[in-house]
DNA sequence: CTGAAAGCGCTTACAG
DNA sequence: CTGAAAGCGCTTACAG
């Protein structure tokens, strides 16, 4: 509870000397210095942060939203960002976006526009105009990732791009029919990857020469459970059954591999299964996959983000639209092989 | 960027009626009441949290300390914190202990302490002597879930009997072979959970009048992965092998099935097996467990959190060691059921 | 290098 | 019910 006037009082000099030997921000004699830092040991002095916030406008807060928080996914960001705004110095607080409309309308207007954050961490999240408007005006930069957000700044991998590559990789194994458990298109995500990795599949296999067939694109929810339920379905259909696949994200391949074992099926010899984001148990599972590195991602991301803070000179504009494309990696494990037809 | 003062000149009236207009603290005329409204909808007003933060003394911050959040558990709890914190106004902070000793020093001695935050809710973290003090030298109020913590509020299941009830469900299915797969005894949990829940299995094995086998307790870190290898190593013994399984965690749980899948014993007619937590994911593996209703603790404690803060009054006591004893579940799902030796 | 003082934008006794 | 003003605890031009 010590203010500063105290350790200034304790050390026998003025505040503004306190102030600036503990910031660092400016100059001072040795011995002043050094009479400060004892004096504010002693004292368990810690600066307040409101009062911080006040004379400087900055809250050293960067407001984090996400539309999950209990997926693999949304956790390892979460995880990732804190740890990285930490070493900076700042702290993140947590939007969650999946409480519905209202939780959402109240974020936007209210949380976030209170001169409570310093910018804006974003991941699968997509603005209304309105929003994003109000951020701009209150001058909050935004970073998104997990796609890219119109008027905003974005680092993400090309999911198009990623669909293909893993499709690519069933292809080049001598697959032909190969079906896809992807997104509802208009899915709670609130986003685009359903519909661009539906696509990126849908251009592997037609510059490989095949029709994609309507009946092999099944919409789960990216849940172990919705990836079995949906696998079930392909795999047990008694009119034809493909040879492999491909999976939107790991927990699909994951629940995909359980329900090719109920049905008494073996992975990869009678089907190949391939996810998209090397999950932290996809090595358990030796699951082949796409990896986005997620926790590198976020804290480039996060790194690049305090930059944009810290560097930022009146004038400059506040949010641009700026995608940065994020390098994706195939990893082959065990789950993939070439078809039984192909073999001998 | 408006201010209060801008509020104010637009409505005609001074900045306190302003203030009091829209916290609603105290009366304003209708006719005041009605032209503040007007204004701060106009320009957008949202007062600036550090200003209430210098003003009152109060963030409406709360900062939740966890060892992990990339961990079902800590990320339902993290949800729903969230949301319920949302619902009162309040922000949530998020501080991750995963990063070890110096992350975990720097949040204890800088963040925490920095006025950034009205009180700290932990989830499965035991205190220092140190950081105790320090959080009641500034006034932080603590209240903690996911065991006891000494000098401070907590709401916890009583996890020895928690882990007795599961081995009693075992029991009394006639199972007299009963293995666990528990945790390291100073685990990264860093919490007592490991001990308690083996403290338990062994009480009920001994009213039982079942001497525990040293060899079928085996520890693993609370993942999917960790139970597969620790369920491997039971089922795989050729010098005998248990007929039920119980594990300190549901993720352990679903190891446990897969791994006796993979060996060819089918659950429960080869192998019993139950959890503690209800995963979400526990219901698709029909998995028996004991649920702690992590979510329904979580917002019973946030509002317990909230109610302590905002019904403080000086000198009361910060924080009192107490604990509120919340009631666990027994789940029988389709994991469980009577040894084939005692079937006909 | 250092200090006195203004100022950040609110809230809230205190008067009226 | 309302307003003028003090005060919350810092930082930072401005002088010296």
């Amino acid at each position: 509870m010590a203010g500063i006037e105290e350790v200034a009082k304790l050390a026998g000099v003025s505040t503004a000397t306190v102030s600036r030997a503990l910031s660092g921000k400016a100059h001072v004699s040795a011995k002043a210095q050094d009479k400060v830092e004892r004096a504010a040991a002693e004292l368990g002095y810690v600066a307040s942060s409101s009062a911080y916030g006040m004379a400087t406008g900055k809250t050293r807060t960067i407001g984090v939203v996400v539309p999950f928080v209990d997926r693999w996914f949304f956790s390892a960001v979460l995880e990732s960002a804190e740890t990285k705004m930490r070493q900076h110095g700042y702290d993140l607080t947590l939007y969650n976006i999946s409480g519905g409309e209202d939780q959402r309308k109240r974020i936007f207007d209210e949380f976030l526009l209170r001169k409570r954050v310093d910018a804006v961490f974003t991941c699968a999240i997509k603005f209304g105009d309105a929003e994003l408007k109000n951020l701009n005006r209150t001058k909050k930069p935004i970073l998104g990732i997990g796609g890219t957000v119109s008027g905003a700044r974005t680092i993400s991998i090309d999911d198009v791009a990623a669909a293909a590559l893993a499709t690519d990789h069933l292809l080049a194994l001598g697959h032909k029919k190969i079906a896809m458990i992807g997104g509802h298109p208009a899915s709670e995500m609130e986003f685009q990857q359903p519909n661009m990795r539906r696509r990126g599949y849908d251009q592997a296999l037609e510059r490989a020469g095949i029709e994609p067939n309507e009946a092999w694109y099944l919409p789960a929810d990216f849940t172990i459970k919705g990836g079995y339920h949906a696998a079930k379905q392909l795999l047990g259909d008694p009119r034809g059954v493909p040879t492999a696949i491909f999976c939107a994200s790991d927990e699909m391949g994951f629940g995909t591999i359980m329900a090719a074992k109920d049905l008494g099926l073996r992975v990869p010899e009678d089907v190949s299964v391939i996810g998209i984001d090397n999950h932290d148990m996809s090595e358990f599972f030796g699951l082949s996959t796409i990896s986005q590195n997620v926790r590198e991602l976020t804290e480039h991301a996060v790194d690049r983000l305090i930059k944009i803070i810290e560097g930022f000179k009146d004038g400059d504009p506040i949010n641009i639209e700026e995608n940065e494309e994020w390098p994706i990696e195939l990893i082959v494990r065990a789950t993939t092989a070439r078809p039984a037809s192909s073999r001998r």
